[in-house]
DNA sequence: CACGGTATCGACAGCCTGTCGAGTCAGTCA
DNA sequence: TGACTGACTCGACAGGCTGTCGATACCGTG
């Protein structure tokens, strides 16, 4: 007879998994695959918030999820492949969260810019030790490495467009090409807010951390804090109020 | 009879290492400890150009250096106190790198800064492996973490302070707290130059890499990338040719 | 009730790290 | 010259971790 330690988190398997087990619905009186799943992954969660992840065996997580070592390789093939799972959870929130944000940009954008920033510090900061330990698995693992180059790109992509728009729009002024400027303002908020959250060398005041990004990312597309929205016409200087 | 593979590297032991060993001179028919150490060096960095840290073991470094794995603890208290030590070079390269750059910020800011960016390209650039490899041991080793931290520390202590310098210069406007606009400038230096190196995600080739984080920063300082020498009077719009 | 897929675990092999104690060697000093 | 010292070297061991294999238990279904 064992005991069952973590109880089941909320449906939502992994969908980076393809999984074996199709129908569910049995209730035994042992937990089912979904539940023991869902358990590893609320397990290595949780203690990812406690110590980082080449401190965790498999044997904690699978000990926290109530089965064996061997077991725990019936449902994950290894500890990066959790991880992973996690991960996938993670960048759909934070796309979900880019998605929320109303697609106003011309009418005002400094708003708009901020929105998406803030959008991403607040899905990353709700899943702090594991986007941590994400960064720190991507210097192994070369899946983790490339999901997150494939998400960066993605963004970066959106990013891109936004600009190339203002600039046809005549809000912001030609310069650098738009992936250049796409590529390192992404690339800043991914170390900025890593530093943040780690508390990793000089880092901002959490606070402050996204207002400072988005007046970076302002001078940097539109030369100026205050560009111009819908109201203003096209090339005018930026100085009604 | 032994064969001795890696031929030791010209002097420089490190200086982070706290040497028991004190007078050298002596030359026997075996390699002395520092012929040793450098070769241990030597061999960390030969190796890391071929694959990751994680991928070396203390074998290869001590099979490399001509000696046993017992052999090699008597040098290093472990892998990661060897990259510690290339660290330590490098970091102490690229202060040498900055300290090259001539001190004229005021006669032709962007000419100023596009040295002390790519004083940085340069160094790391030079020493790509070394670089790739602490930024990878940065996320399990406190030591080169810390090592990283203070460094970075130090650097954007020079930017705030030159920013402040140009604000009471009149070149740049008020804005952002100088430290605060530092981090997040180091930090996306820091980010876009690892991406770069490692060809990891959305990077900016390696030929614009200096000239677009130039084009950042002054547009972060200044709010224009042809903010006022020494010749403009303060003030001045920068419409001078 | 037999069967097959799901689920589980003990035991094993293999890799890696770090340590211990024994041994070698060159120079020193009485 | 012969004992001694300190630098240096390595075989062997202990212990931790990963991933696999084969045997076994459970459960719904035909």
């Amino acid at each position: 007879m064992r005991a069952w330690p973590d109880g089941s988190v909320a449906g939502m398997s992994s969908p980076a998994r393809s999984g074996t087990r199709s129908a569910r619905g049995r209730r035994g009186v042992r937990p089912s695959g979904d539940d023991r799943e869902g358990a590893i992954l609320a397990t290595a969660e949780r203690l990812l918030g406690e110590r980082s992840i080449s401190e965790i065996s498999t044997d904690d997580l699978a000990r926290g999820a109530g089965i064996s070592r061997p077991t725990f390789y019936f449902y994950f093939p290894s500890k990066d492949a959790v991880l992973l799972a996690l991960l996938d959870r993670v960048v759909a929130e934070a796309d979900a969260a880019l998605d929320r944000v109303p697609d106003d940009m011309a009418s005002d954008p400094p708003r708009y810019w901020r929105r998406c920033i803030a959008a991403f510090h607040e899905t990353f900061s709700a899943h702090r030790p594991v986007a941590l330990a994400c960064a720190a698995a991507r210097v192994t693992n070369a899946e983790v490495r490339e999901l997150w180059a494939r998400v960066m790109s993605s963004w970066t992509l959106l990013v891109a467009e936004a600009i190339e728009c203002e600039r046809r729009r005549g809000a912001a002024p030609p310069g650098l090409a738009a992936r250049d400027l796409a590529v390192v303002l992404n690339s800043m908020n991914e170390r900025v807010l890593h530093a943040t959250f780690a508390q990793d060398g000089p880092a901002v005041a959490e606070a402050d951390v996204v207002d400072v990004l988005l007046t970076v990312w302002l001078n940097a597309i539109y030369q100026t804090t205050t560009p111009p929205g819908d109201a203003d016409s096209p090339q005018a200087t930026p100085d009604s109020s």
